[in-house]
DNA sequence: GATGAATGAGAATTCATTCAT
DNA sequence: TATGAATGAATTCTCATTCAT
């Protein structure tokens, strides 16, 4: 019992740890985020810290590990089951919008860079890894036509990114910024016009 | 005469700085770099630094004021000609990515999160200060249909920071890389279908 | 216990800090002294200093703080005491030449300017604070005629100042000192005439 | 005529060095005051000092001198031909109030230790070296009983620092400190009772 | 000589990491 | 294991001094 209540504490500090890393990276990028930026919103002591990561590298790793192993199989899936590019693309830019929201990345810095979304942040980077090969597989099954798939795969990239910014600030959902991008690459900016 | 050479060096010195905070801020972004990286960067020693710029701040800030100063009015004036979407669309991805084939960004750095192109650049945060209102001026033309601008440029800024990124990794020149942005937001991935 | 050690080092090492500083202020004076100097006359390491003072500037007002609390008070308490100008004036210089005795002012400096006692010194600065606000209070009780108060506190701390730097060459005790500045006072120089 | 002009430019530049010099000296101490302090209150460029001066000693060191060439072999004078201990004491302190009138030591810095005159200044140093012996054989001559000369100089040196720095704030001539000073060592507090 | 930019040693400060408790 | 103070290498910045013009 004793070891169970400190199993869960030890995964509790984890934990915090990783959450606290995720908020701190995402605020100001991993070249500028300190250990201490990290334990500080946190209830540990900074010695803590190196009880559950050997260093700033490691967490980074790590929560690039678990984005990878939760979120993107979860993802990669329902593209495999895309019937349309419509499918494809809503199912990728919503899951990721949805992420967005739910990681709530508060920007509060007043630093001259943090004006805009975090791009070297572990779940952006590890998020994207996959999208390319992913569109490679829907290009050979014919969902989409026969287009660069590196260029394809950043363009949906760099939408995502700027568009989850503009959804934090305006505090909308996850949905009409997901519409919108669709949108966006089924049919350019006629298919954006508001009907009518 | 005297002078003259006076300025000159002067006027390099503090050029060379300015060349290498560039590729600094580019290679590990504003809140990685360190004033060491940049004069180290540079055959000058420490101290002058301080001569020109008084933090790295300043030196951010200094080349978001050149660039705001040389490329945004030429890419504006471009934009206020632009007779339709296309040229509108051409016309800003054109300059960004000429400009960034221009700054020669060779990415060589070994740190994790160095494996994407840097946003939080300064040239890159003044360059697409202007593009919001450029783009409400031409839907005001009736250039573009009444698409949400702020989800508009965002989209327009993500898909030239990720598509150039992709075109400095192959080598290929900006107008493979124009030609396929406009494209995008012009037709959506039908229109990037090749052809027949 | 542990916390109870802890405590111990860590109000030491603060102690040990505020010590060093008192010695190299004492020395160098305010202005010439720095934080090296400071952390070099301890056995601690430089990060060390800034876990307990933010600067220079902290550690002068920590001990500038620590004489007020304990030592001014003593003697404000004496003074206001005194029935006579002889026991004003013998509590005040033999209050100061002990301090300076205990704090043992070794000069060692080979400085131009440290043949001199340091009067930009934290305890100096604190101590004289009050003086003129007693004088002027043992003025009102008409323990002294009615004289310009800021001169004569003046003439005090400086003949104060002095003398004590010849005591600590001379290496005799404070009675003599004290003893001589109270008859200055009291008598002038005929008051100082060896008896006889 | 060529040579005589430059000649006094020389001397000239020389001689601004100087009197910034003292002015910095007075305000910031000889430790805390930097070369480039001292060139700022000149009209000249930094590397000027370097073509009358060595470093900031040596200026400190010729100060020193011109002092002792100057004021202290008047003041000897002055005392070696005073009658009474009378004469003597307004003579030492009538020539130290007034040249510290003269040098007009308008303190404006805001640092802790700025609140008192600075002892660590190159006059003060070179100006009280002589006073011991004057006073010796003063006391040698009969004009004084036999004091203690180190306690009484420097008792001399203390009240005039300390005075002069009240005259200063107060902004009174030098006449009535001298008078103060002068009749607080023939008699005490008992004559510096205000008449009657 | 005069100039003022360049230099680089050194001072102030931060921060990842260690370690005694 | 948790703690948090200590450490010292790395960083930012200052300043006496040099040197090309």
């Amino acid at each position: 019992m004793t070891a169970g209540r400190r199993e869960l504490t030890k995964s509790q500090n984890r934990q915090a740890i990783l959450v606290a890393a995720r908020q701190v990276f995402a605020d100001l990028g991993f070249g500028a985020a300190t250990v201490r930026d990290i334990i500080r919103a946190t209830p540990l002591a900074s010695g803590t810290f190196y009880n559950y990561f050997k260093s700033k590298e490691e967490v980074y790793q790590a929560i690039r590990d678990e984005v990878a192993l939760t979120i993107v199989p979860r993802l990669q899936e329902e593209r495999a089951n895309a019937a349309t590019a419509e499918e494809f693309l809503a199912a990728s830019f919503g899951a990721f919008f949805e992420f967005v929201v739910a990681q709530q990345g508060e920007v509060r810095s007043d630093r001259p860079e943090a004006s805009r979304l975090r791009l070297d942040t572990p779940e952006v980077v590890a998020g994207f890894g996959a999208l390319r090969a992913d569109l490679e597989s829907a290009i050979a099954r014919g969902l989409f036509p026969n287009i660069d798939p590196h260029f394809l795969s950043a363009a949906m990239a760099g939408v995502a990114f700027e568009i989850s910014e503009q959804m934090l600030r305006r505090g909308c959902g996850a949905a009409p910024a997901r519409d919108f991008a669709t949108a966006l690459f089924l049919g350019g900016i006629k298919a954006l016009a508001p009907p009518g």
